[in-house]
DNA sequence: ATTATCTATAGATCTATAGATAATGC
DNA sequence: ATTATCTATAGATCTATAGATAATGC
């Protein structure tokens, strides 16, 4: 219960989901850091959105980094798990294997992260776009958004064609400025996945394709 | 000549391209604001990037806003204009005309818009995705660039297919992120304007497309 | 006289730390 | 005793302005 935790009180409390004053923190920053920036987000207008005091931050969170690190990892980690889960028993990458079981999986893995990006609470997508994301104090994170681009690309049925299972990595990712832009729709997140099996080449094949998708396990 | 201008000479001089003091600032902050983004660039850094003070810049512009202004209007108008000019004479919404005409023009867009993206000194692309210019005192550039995307819309030879052009727009913007992350290449914009036509569910009419492409009068 | 710089600074931030206070659980 | 908050503040910024200074062109 996050009522009854000791310490003292707050002087005004705010609607914020969360059991925890740290997941508290994370929806606000989540909020701020992705309509205004990492650097126009002050902690004071953090903690203001929670309900607490700025320095109060700092029980939960060692430095105004470490939020915006906690955050990122939140939101590679869902797709990245998935994606490892769809590549494990995948045939090598010199052996074709049969195309579509793997456009199948490239297909659900793509759906599984345009869902995401598009339908999480805040669009945390717009993180990655942060200058400060790409620093070097964030590299762990950089590591794990790298191998999630490259399992795009290992799940490519056209092994034929290096680079096209990153053209569909980059459609999948460019639904965050789409709805950075206020223009993402119910079904952004299929047309999308439709439009990488086009990208691919599948015309009439795609049906099947998709049927095989919906066969796969879901994530967990 | 930049070195013959009247005023007190600068104690430092750094090499920047640009014939007024107000082109290598525009320099500056372009290699600034795209590295470390906007609020995490200080007057001070930019001045100093230039071999100036501080405080000369408000010689030059206003106010700091001003100087990401600048920054942005540059950026969408050259594959403004060019598209203004491929719009012109295209046939109503509602009346297909003829396909591949309608592709080869969307191609060269893509193809240009792209090339300048992956091409031009900075990675000035990356300005868009700042959450700052997002806010209403880039109003102006915000229009710009909505007009081109609508073009890009308007273009696509898939006229049964709404967002079909968008979808394109999209994979062309996605060049930004790629050179963000360090793995753009020499020919990325012309194989990710190939891969619009394949989204477009072109496969051998794409090298018809292509040629009619070349014919279109070049940008200004 | 105009242009482009300079020095100096006001006033408003912002992050992080030190240490007090209040509520709970043992 | 532990946890979560609070007040207060140090120290380091940062933007923009005021006004002096030096070079050129008329």
């Amino acid at each position: 219960m996050s009522e009854s935790r000791p310490g003292r009180p707050r002087a005004q409390r705010k609607v914020r989901p969360g059991a925890s004053g740290r997941e508290e923190i994370l929806d606000a920053a989540a909020e701020l850091f992705t309509t205004l920036g990492y650097a126009q987000t002050s902690t004071r207008a953090i903690a203001e959105a929670v309900g607490m005091r700025q320095s109060s931050l700092y029980h939960h969170f060692p430095t105004k980094d470490d939020i915006l690190e906690a955050l990122l990892a939140d939101t590679v980690s869902g797709s990245l798990s998935f994606a490892r889960h769809l590549a494990q028993g995948l045939p090598a990458d010199d052996d074709g294997g049969p195309g579509p079981e793997r456009a199948a999986r490239l297909y659900a893995l793509s759906l599984y992260d345009g869902t995401q990006l598009c339908s999480a609470r805040w669009n945390l997508g717009v993180l990655y776009h942060l200058p400060e994301a790409r620093s070097a104090r964030f590299a762990a994170f950089l590591g794990l958004r790298r191998e999630l681009r490259e399992i795009y690309e290992r799940l490519s049925p056209r092994r034929e064609w290096p680079g096209s299972g990153d053209l569909v990595f980059r459609l999948v990712e460019s639904l965050i400025s789409l709805r950075a832009d206020g223009l993402a729709r119910e079904d952004s997140a299929r047309e999308t996945a439709d439009a990488g099996l086009r990208l691919l080449g599948f015309g009439p094949e795609a049906e099947r394709i998709r049927t095989l998708a919906a066969e796969l396990p879901e994530p967990a």
